[in-house]
Formats: C-alpha cells, sequence, structure tokens
DNA sequence: TCTCAGGTCTGCG
DNA sequence: CGCAGACCTGAG
C-alpha cells in the first residue's frame, strides 16, 4: 500500500547532487526507477520512503508501510504519519538550514565564492540511524569510497532485520547489541561451528563484509554502544565533548570523529579534515604549505564557525568537479 | 603484477 | 606530543 505528498518549500535541495555527493555517513539511498529509496523509523517502526524531484525547490515523497505490520499498527499514527515523514526528511535532509544565506557567506570569501557554481542546493545528507553513520564512518578510513559502501550494504543483508513492503524486501541496519556479538573473520566463525560447515562457507563475519583489519574496530565500538554509551546521549552533547567521547571508539581517529559528529549528529561546527581537505585548504589560504591535518582542522573550525561543516563539504565537492583535485595530487 | 584508497593504531624519540 | 610503518582488499 503505497502512499504519497509533496514537500514545497521557499529554500532549495539538489536531490542528485546531495545523494551523491560521497558524504560520509551513508551510502547513498537505492535508486529505484529514479527515485532514492530507503527506510527511516517513526516511533521504531520502519518507513518505505522513495523521493524524486521535480524542481528544486520541491522535493516528492512515496511512502509505504511494512506490509506485514502486524500488532506494529497500533504504534503507526495514521493521522499524523504524514507530518512525521515531513518532519525526518526535514532533518535529514537539513531543509531548515538557509542555503541562499550561506551562499551569501561564501561569496563574502573570494576563494570559496566559486564552489557554489559546482555545488547549488548540496545539502547535508544526516544518517537517519546514527549508529550507521558510526560504522560507516570507521569503515571509510583508509578506503575507497565504492569499497565501503558495498560493505555497509553486506552488514544490512547479513544482520539486518529484512523488512517486507510491496516494492520488495529492505533491509534495517543491525543494531549495536546485535552487532557486538558476530563473528570478526572466517576463523573464528569456523571454529564456533565446530566443524560441521567448511571453512569456505563461513562468509558470515565481519571480514566478509570487505571492512578488512577495521572488523575489530567495528566489533568493539558496537560493544561500547551496547554496555557504556548511548548512541542518543550524544545528541545532548556540546561539540568538544561530543569529540572527545567518539574518540574513544576503535578505529575512531579526528578525521572520522568529525564525519560521525557532522553526518551522524548533525554538528555542522565539525569540520572532516581528510588528506584532500588539507591540500585544498593548504592550497587556496596557505600558499600550498604543507601544514598538518590537525593545524588544517583547527583553521577550518576557527575560520568558519558554525558553516564549517557546510564548507568542508562544498569544498570537497568543488574540487572534485573542478579539476582542483587532479591538479592537488 | 603493483599501486593506491576521503586514516588509525602502534611504537619510538 | 610529533612522526614513520603497517595495514585488509579489490579496482584500475
Amino acid at each position: 500500500m503505497g502512499f504519497s505528498f509533496s514537500m514545497k518549500f521557499d529554500n532549495l535541495i539538489n536531490l542528485e547532487l546531495t545523494q551523491k555527493s560521497g558524504q560520509t555517513s551513508q551510502p547513498p539511498w537505492i535508486e529505484m526507477h529514479g527515485k532514492y529509496c530507503d527506510l527511516i523509523y517513526l516511533n521504531e517502526v520502519p518507513i518505505l520512503i522513495k523521493a524524486y524531484q521535480d524542481d528544486i525547490t520541491s522535493l516528492n515523497i512515496n511512502y509505504e508501510l511494512p506490509l506485514d505490520i502486524g500488532n506494529l499498527k497500533d504504534s503507526v499514527d495514521q493521522k499524523n504519519t504524514e507530518k512525521n515523514i515531513k518532519n525526518e526528511i526535514n532533518r535529514i535532509f537539513d531543509l531548515n538550514f538557509d542555503l541562499n544565506r550561506f551562499y551569501d557567506y561564501l561569496s563574502e570569501d573570494s576563494k570559496l565564492e566559486t564552489t557554489v557554481d559546482f555545488s547549488r542546493g548540496l545539502r547535508l545528507f544526516l544518517a537517519k540511524n546514527p549508529f550507521e553513520a558510526i560504522v560507516s564512518s570507521i569503515a571509510s578510513a583508509n578506503n575507497s569510497i565504492v569499497r565501503w559502501t558495498k560493505s555497509i550494504a553486506n552488514i544490512r543483508k547479513k544482520w539486518g532485520n529484512p523488512v517486507k513492503f510491496s516494492s520488495g524486501i529492505f533491509y534495517e541496519f543491525p543494531y549495536p547489541e546485535l552487532l557486538q556479538f558476530v563473528h570478526e573473520n572466517d576463523l573464528e566463525e569456523f571454529d564456533s561451528l565446530n566443524g560441521s560447515i567448511d571453512m569456505e562457507f563461513c562468509i558470515k563475519n565481519l571480514k566478509s563484509c570487505g571492512v578488512g583489519y577495521r572488523a575489530p574496530y567495528i566489533k568493539k565500538t558496537s560493544e561500547i554502544l551496547s554496555n557504556d554509551i548511548n548512541l542518543l546521549e550524544i545528541f545532548n552533547m556540546d561539540y568538544e565533548e561530543a569529540f572527545e567521547t567518539v574518540l574513544t571508539f576503535p578505529g575512531v581517529g579526528p578525521k572520522v570523529a568529525d564525519c560521525i559528529l557532522l553526518y551522524g549528529y548533525g554538528f555542522k561546527e565539525a569540520f572532516p579534515t581528510d588528506i584532500w581537505i588539507k591540500r585544498i585548504i593548504s592550497y587556496l589560504y596557505f600558499d600550498n604549505k604543507d601544514i598538518s591535518v590537525s593545524k588544517i582542522r583547527e583553521f577550518g573550525i576557527e575560520h568558519f564557525g558554525e558553516y564549517a561543516g557546510y564548507v568542508q563539504l562544498y569544498l570537497f565537492h568543488y574540487a572534485r568537479k573542478s579539476g582542483l583535485m587532479n591538479k592537488l595530487k
């Protein structure tokens, strides 16, 4: 059973650009017939969303409820479903952020004003689920975009709860309480099965998802999030405290921490500084001098303030599309 | 065959 | 603190 509605607003969004800019919080949503499809949650009930647009000042949303919703039906407030979906879409695509005001800000800096031409309508793409952002970000370190994207899809398929919709089955991302107990590699899986199957069939382990040596990081971080720190606590912290908190997770260094905070939790003052941002900022602001990543991060946070996260997003995309990246290699 | 990828961890000065 | 080296793995 499908429903649909349209969201019209004063501001703008380029959905395709926002989906495909390679932001490190989650893979793009699944593309089906020109629509971007994924699960969002209303009162912990997964809802299938299909988003597309006809023009840059509106979003069209189709949504489906799970087929075997059964006793969950009571927790879906039919009357308010549409309103609640709008709120969640608003949050995920940061639709309350005034892009035009941001463009005014960019145009005041001659080094930044050209970024707009390559990125008009690009918005922050927040995780529907901060845990997925954490695991994604850990998996992204020293990895290629295609590979970590596949890893996340594999994790969903192997341990995520399958939910049936009339459009097909979609997998949730597993919770830390489950992921903390999965096997790290085929050997560990093999041992636990007491030789009941051959080693070559041991494919339900983290490493088989393609996360490589990050498998123990993901598992230990899941343990911490099951036992010591509640995922939601981080929403209530200030940026500094949140940064220090996620830094304690194995596999999380300063770059991954800022990605988690920006894309997973919406801390816009975060300035994820990877090798590219380091090169871009050095080139634009420091005459191409070799400055450490941590200094670049401090510069970004100080210099761009509340816009740091968006500036990082726009700079990265600009460098990719303008040819600056190739030049800086 | 060989390098490299949106860093982090470890060990050392 | 600041700085090398190692590191899964598959695409090009």
